[in-house]
DNA sequence: GCCCATTTTTTCGAGCCTCGAAAAAATTAA
DNA sequence: TTAATTTTTTCGAGGCTCGAAAAAATGGGC
């Protein structure tokens, strides 16, 4: 049950503290790196030793153009971009977006590929995931690590993809097919979670410990980052924000059940309610952007039925954010995706609904910001996510590397 | 930011180890330490020389009816009742409890006060406190720390109170108060999270990484276990389940607000809609225990007004879950408190309105298990906190024992 | 009763790891 | 060319854990 701390674990766990030390903050040198880590220049000197000798870390020759200081130069250490490489690939509907990363976090090739994901066969989506990893690998290193970053639920363990809209299918194990075929660990993740764990290395400052990461698109989903870490359910990749329930009983959501946030919120439901149709039809299937575009426009000039579609969906927003602040706490809200174009207009309902909640008591406090585009995010973070595992596995192996070391 | 591992932080973690496994396992060998850490033999051999001398662990005399095997006798380690002592109390409603209870875990000595929470001053409600662990401790040794169980709102760092319905007074720092008064850390938490503790301690198979505990009282709170640890919010104690919205707009609640699970699952909601009163009238308050278990009976007996009011107590309890259940996955629900003797009624709504969630997938998995009697709960919980924070703390001073160990 | 088998616990030396201090290295300023 | 300065490495000390061996403590069998 509980377990020691064995003699080993102190190296490695040091080694991973230098490696997170350089990956978060670029080129360092080993003085900057002991300032970081706490550690002592000793420990930096030998660590970084092993993991220059390893290949993991090179020294930067250029010192840029840095003002020259008296005494000894710093020699910048980074991250070596031949160590290793990264897939990333992001499914969505009827797209395939795949990225080659470096070790040093560099976009090395992209492929997109279209494909009609929602009308293929099971073996056929997992064969177009395959390929494109391939010509992506092809003529290279093969990837050391593959992250899957999927629409809907994943499991907790990331080896399979539960539900997700873009497919009829359910339940694909992406996870030991792909790692079978390329001989790599490959974890399959939330989109959501992704753009959490993007937002977070790419605004530090901005988005710390805690912050709500909600995307409005066809769909609505969420990544939470709390007290630092990425927040997961206990058996699926969780947060399910989406598919909370603002009204009981109240409009058809696209998972068959009455009354979901998305049934509201989802750009589908936002569309069926400006149509004037019952909010238990069925609801649109795959609508363009330039359609809810102009249904956006149409709702900022007039006081119509597009309007209330949007006003409504900021407070099934609002009332959604309510709750989860009651459990969570206020914290603040990137909206991200096609939805925070529309953003000007859900802001007032949002803030309102939230002023109706528990979580409201600090309403004034609460801050959101908007980015539209989530696609590069998802792919950001799903690298990341890729490499920071890389770093664990490559912090691990102590005594294989002195062992190397001795014979050298 | 990223801090490495020091040399001296291995034994206090090997320290921490060898007393979790004690406090959790009971009396131990040093043999089964070393089975249950997956440390040495040796080390754990050093470890509890340290921890006797400084007398944290003491050698039990008795090896029990064991049945004696060949080979030298185990002899079994225990937790030093006189290493230390906390005080626990437990402020309710109209009553005060306090106990003490010694480093091994058994309570010393209990006392229970009752006074008028809801009119008392400030300074009295904070003196009463006082009052009562000066009591407890008066003719012993001071206790090495205090746990202060209160219903409501703490901050995430257990300093102080932020709000509770059992007095007018929001915002009172108990914890620098009482720190201040007895020389030792303190820390105010929220009743439902010390069921939730309780409940992980008294039965670790039911209850292991991932439940629920729901308290239905006058007021609904949730203490919550997600991946083996407690959950709470950023900023404050979090997870108020009785606040997520259930109904935008509906019933009032006794926070002001409308549409709260509470506003209908509370017992003066209950009584309330059972009283045919409208939902929007003032909540009654300080309901007789006696008045409920009338009113529970009578909607037995009778599919009236009473017993509708508990369906929609379930329901709104069934709604709320599964929106919890959309985010943290299900898990086994424990129901704690005077509401749970009358889950037979409520049972069927939860299901049902679950069955209708994100979090219903899985809805015949979900187990509830019932617990009317909340209190020793809290306390226990309390304790426990109180005795795994100490235990961290005596793992700390490696120097200072050593230090002991050489002049003597 | 005595000796042996058996199991637990302690002791001891080896091997790592981190740290502080001192030495070495690599520059700029004078 | 030398002195000052800063970074990096080296070296020895001190801790910690581990495995193996020794010591301790008991029951079983003759």
């Amino acid at each position: 049950m509980t377990v020691g701390v064995r003699h080993d674990d102190l190296r490695r766990r040091n080694r991973a503290m230098v490696l997170a030390a350089v990956r978060r903050l670029g080129q360092l040198s080993r003085t900057e790196i002991a300032a970081a880590t706490e550690l002592s220049n000793s420990t930096i000197s030998a660590i970084s030793a092993d993991l220059i000798a390893e290949g993991t870390l090179v020294e930067a020759k250029a010192p840029e153009g840095v003002l020259a200081r008296r005494g000894r130069p710093q020699v910048a250490l980074g991250l070596n971009p031949a160590r290793a490489s990264v897939a990333v690939v992001v499914l969505t509907l009827n797209q395939l977006w795949a990225t080659l990363v470096a070790y040093d976090g560099a976009v090395t090739r992209e492929e997109t590929t279209r494909l009609p994901t929602l009308t293929m066969g099971r073996d056929a989506l997992v064969g177009a995931v395959v390929d494109a990893i391939e010509k992506l690998a092809s003529g290279g290193q093969p990837p050391a690590r593959i992250v899957l970053a999927v629409q809907g639920i994943t499991d907790a363990g990331g080896t399979r993809m539960l539900w997700s809209p873009i497919t009829p299918h359910a339940d694909i194990a992406f996870g030991p097919l792909l790692a079978a075929r390329f001989d790599a660990p490959v974890t399959v993740q939330n989109d959501c979670n992704m753009i959490a764990v993007a937002l977070k290395w790419r605004w530090p400052q901005r988005y710390r410990d805690d912050f709500f990461a909600i995307l409005l698109s066809d769909g609505i989903g969420m990544g939470l980052m709390q007290k630092g870490q990425l927040f997961t359910g206990t058996h699926s990749s969780g947060g399910e924000f989406g598919h909370m329930i603002h009204r009981p009983g109240g409009a058809l959501c696209r998972c068959g059940r009455l009354g979901c946030v998305e049934a509201y919120a989802g750009s589908y439901a936002v569309v069926r309610a400006a149509a004037g149709g019952g909010e238990n039809d069925a609801p649109p299937a795959d609508i363009p952007e330039a359609e809810i575009e102009a249904l956006a426009d149409r709702a900022r000039a007039v006081d119509g039925p597009e309007r209330a579609a949007f006003m409504r969906a900021g407070e099934a927003i609002g009332y959604g954010l309510g709750s989860l602040f009651a459990l969570f706490d206020p914290a603040p809200v990137a909206v991200v995706g096609p939805g925070a174009l529309a953003f000007d207009m859900l802001e007032q309902p949002i803030r309102e609904a939230i002023a109706q909640t528990a979580g409201g008591q600090h309403s004034g406090a609460i801050s959101f910001a908007t980015e539209p585009d989530e696609m590069p995010l998802i792919r950001e973070g799903s690298a990341m996510t890729a490499l920071t595992a890389l770093d664990e596995e490559i912090s691990a192996p102590v005594a294989a590397a002195s062992a190397r070391r001795e014979v050298a």
